[in-house]
DNA sequence: GATGAATGAGAGTTCATTCAT
DNA sequence: CATGAATGAACTCTCATTCAT
């Protein structure tokens, strides 16, 4: 057997059925919320028989799950491209990132507020969300250290520190679109919220 | 209004069984989310008939809609006793009322889990919510117009901005606490938080 | 104790309060069908406390059984009333007896649906329905049978056949009325359809 | 159309059990008024799960309507196979019918019961019904139109008049039986019915 | 006698899941 | 592998009736 070459970690869902399947479920949650759609409307999109369905996902949970890891997969592989170490500014690094995850969560609000409910009930996703944050979390401690040395960012916090905060700010971008915002464009948030805490980040003009 | 006494025991005994009601839905809500409770489990549990429910809730929804109101009732009054005029610094007021929120939602995850996912699914939930947020920052407002008079504040962004960042701070509290951190108490969470991107509000030592 | 003199067969209900309670559920009646009328309302309407209700029907039925009466009572009455001997036309008395009847029976569709309904289901209310109507047929056929002396009715067929015919004829009007034609006075029914089955009650022309 | 052997079979039992349903609610009805028959029932006794019937009928009342639209269907088949030109009496035909419709009526009462009282209840049955009616009604009039040619029928009466009142004599002879005579045949109460009323449409003997 | 809180069986309906075809 | 009929537990909500006050 040949080997397979560069297989990504969005090697899954070769058949077309599977992705028809996931395609219907996902156009469903732009419409509502996940626990309002029904297994029958998501083959019915789909165009297979209603048991279909039971055959690529064992469980109607494991859908949600599968899409997830989609999700995660996509915030990998752009994490995976970055070459942070030609950035001049690691804080635009951030932003980009951060405005990358923006552009895939704010495709759909229902879609986004189908994932929170499900994270809320489903420890298994809330692993695999607290584990892509800790990855992004990882990943950012790189470029702060990078910055601080640099003289970007302050000193008197580790790079970690900078890192947790930079990435938990998103949360609250997040949660102003969903609950109060949803004309808003979510990378917009992003934007605003990233410029107004930038001073919490950035290393402070010498008192002299 | 004269005092009906040959009625107030029953009265008492009434409020008695919507409390009754009340707890048994809130310890519930403390094992699973809200939409996986059923009426007949709070009423097993509160020791009345499934119908007895409907007299005191004529939805189920409508419970979590009262249990909503009545921590925003806690909050609001919490806010007017407030007398922030007397304080010398503002920043401790907010972080006064950021503790006191921490402490009612910390007191159950579960159920304040629930509350996120019935906010994502109910605009009814969602606009209360976002109204305590709006009154919240109202408040903050004039704290940080008075902190920026008094030079603790940074005057470069107008007290609207300052208040309404700082109210959202919460939210990364929060919703770390729920997604990752539930084993640490959310009000230090709000301490940690606060502390990291106090930067972000108070006036820069001005640079010579 | 005195005498209760003429005490009528309507004697009664003399508590205002089950007064109130008929009233109420009457009015309902008007609006919708028995069975979709619950206690609550009716007690509602009648501004008692539901649990009063059962302290003067001691079922929900019962309420129907007593109205039945009511209108049973109604029409006895006015039987009783009648002086037909006097009468040049029987056809003429029996007309108006019918006419009688329609404008109870015409005052509301849906009350007169809900006894239809009713009849259907309880086997006590088609018995009193049924007995009411034996009586009327009784009376009826005195009627014809002096109409048949006098030549004015045909007498191929017994007084009693005509009596009987004469009464169920109402049916064709209740029916029509209720199924069909809901607008059109019941009255206006009954004079039409008496006019036009005549020919099988009166004396043919001898052929000669 | 190309015969499908293979899905044959599952749609005959899919049929079957339609007609087990089916079969199961006529059965109850027998016993007892629609409304007080619950799905429950039905499915127990065609001995499927409860939910099943609902992949069958929308809706409980989606039976009854099913139910009659069989009946109506019935008596349109009826109808229409009928050739009354060739009939030398079109009284004869009207009575040939009437006893049709009262033996499809007459297989049993507590079913017939159910119909009426549901026809009082929902607009969409009496709609139904009375669109029988009329059609019923349309085609009388073709047959007294040319029983009036031949002499058969009087003529001061229009032939629609004729049609209108022998069509709506039936519900006498309905009322009659769910009311007071369900132990005699329907179809015998159709037969003295008519005859009783036949010389309110028959011409009568020229006086001379 | 009046009250209305409490009862609890029961309603119609939904839907994830199974499995014979 | 696909199908879709069948399942049946679970859901929210209703309401005639009871009974302690």
């Amino acid at each position: 057997m040949i080997e397979r070459p560069l297989s990504s970690r969005r090697e899954r869902r070769k058949e077309e059925t599977r992705q028809r399947l996931f395609d219907a479920a996902l156009a469903l949650m732009q419409e509502k919320p996940f626990d309002q759609i029904t297994v029958e409307e998501i083959t019915e999109r789909a165009d297979v028989a209603k048991g279909t369905f039971f055959s690529y996902f064992p469980t109607k949970e494991q859908l949600l799950i599968a899409y997830t890891q989609e999700m995660v997969d996509e915030v990998y592989e752009f994490l995976e491209q970055l070459q942070p170490e030609n950035a001049t500014s690691q804080w635009e690094v951030m932003r980009q990132v951060m405005r990358f995850i923006a552009e895939i969560d704010g495709r759909s609000l229902e879609r986004t507020r189908s994932m929170m409910v499900a994270c809320c009930q489903s420890n298994h996703l809330r692993e695999m969300m607290a584990q892509m944050v800790d990855e992004a979390t990882q990943r950012a401690m790189l470029g702060f250290a990078r910055g601080q040395e640099q003289g970007e960012f302050r000193t008197d916090v580790s790079a970690e520190q900078l890192a947790y905060y930079a990435v938990r700010l998103y949360r609250i971008c997040l949660m102003e679109w969903m609950m109060e915002r949803p004309d808003q464009p979510l990378s917009d948030l992003v934007e605003q919220t990233l410029d107004f805490f930038k001073p919490a980040f950035v290393k402070q003009e010498e008192p002299r």
